[in-house]
DNA sequence: CGCGGAAGTCAACGCTTGATGGCCTACGCT
DNA sequence: AGCGTAGGCCATCAAGCGTTGACTTCCGCG
């Protein structure tokens, strides 16, 4: 069968983020990749040059933190856990693939850090002074986020994993709302 | 140079550990494993029969909860996560492999899910009745728990890479606390 | 002293991986 | 109808992997 280019692109894309969500970077072949995308190894790196650059370009994408002053101010912890659950399964994976690739990939790893310096921690400071700087509190938020989404999307640990995102919400997010406004 | 079949052992498998640390499983090649313990990658096999045998033995390890009720009830959850991260840093590393490898090795998250359902959720159980049951309360102690641990030592976010566990305890204690004893 | 077995090395295997480059083929335009 | 080119395939490469089995070296015991 006969492609545009740009169908074969996405095809590919869309073959990668897939794998690369279930598998992560290394058991992600290109092979795999290219048979789930119905074509020949040699077109993935026709359009993308690189295994590396594929993977660069499948886990693009931007948290879009909203601003949490518009949120009534007691609840501004389960507003962003919301947030997170809606924006986790919305994407294409691409979450799923940071989370997945973070613990080998330093630079992925580096990637959640500025991720989170650039756009987690302003949107906390916008709240005002808390209990700790911005930094901190990022940093307790998203160990919290992460592990959840560890817990429940990772290692798939019942009963987390099968729990309504309402219910993981009301769980968490009083912890959440400690951390943001203290 | 000659050595006790006990010395090498033990040689290899402190190498093992530190590899599959660093690098998780797919990463560190016995190959690696064996110039770090300073021989033959054919030892290795002699002494473990296969990679996936090594990594299962330097895996291996308890958890060891300490019964909780002989806290202070208004403590538990600072308790908890006080043992928690004096047990991380006083093994060889086999807490960071397993969350370093339990994200590609199903096997090693099933290990995970069976370390909870058997070693934790029973210490929760103990506490008597709280907000859900034992297996969803010790779900949320994970998530929260873990997940510091990924923010800590795998994924390395300043602030709380640096900081003394005893501010760590200080900031995650209520929320384990609220989702033991609610 | 000699010899058996344990400790260790060496070279090679079969396989998979990411990557390369030449070849084919079907479509769209003139 | 014919031709250029874009889309796609095939064969192949070098490197690295886990694993194997035969060979060498050294120590301790009779």
């Amino acid at each position: 069968m006969r492609r545009s280019a740009e169908e074969t692109k996405r095809a590919i894309l869309a073959a990668a983020r897939e794998r690369f969500a279930a598998d992560g970077y290394d058991r992600a072949t290109v092979r795999a990749i290219a048979a789930a995308a119905g074509i020949d190894p040699s077109m993935v790196m026709r359009y993308f040059g690189s295994k590396e650059n594929l993977f660069a370009t499948a886990a693009d994408f931007d948290l879009a933190v909203p601003d949490l002053r518009r949120e009534p101010r007691e609840r501004v912890g389960a507003a962003l856990a919301a947030h997170f659950f809606r924006r986790w399964e919305h994407d294409d994976g691409q979450l799923r693939i940071l989370l997945r690739t973070a613990v080998t990939e330093e630079e992925v790893a580096a990637r959640i850090r500025a991720i989170l310096a650039d756009q987690v921690a302003p949107r906390i400071a916008d709240l005002g002074p808390g209990a700790a700087d911005p930094g901190t509190r990022a940093g307790m938020v998203a160990s919290q986020l992460l592990g959840v989404a560890l817990c429940r999307y990772v290692l798939r640990l019942p009963p987390l994993d099968t729990m309504d995102t309402e219910e993981v919400v009301a769980w968490i997010g009083p912890a959440l709302q400690r951390y943001l406004v203290g």
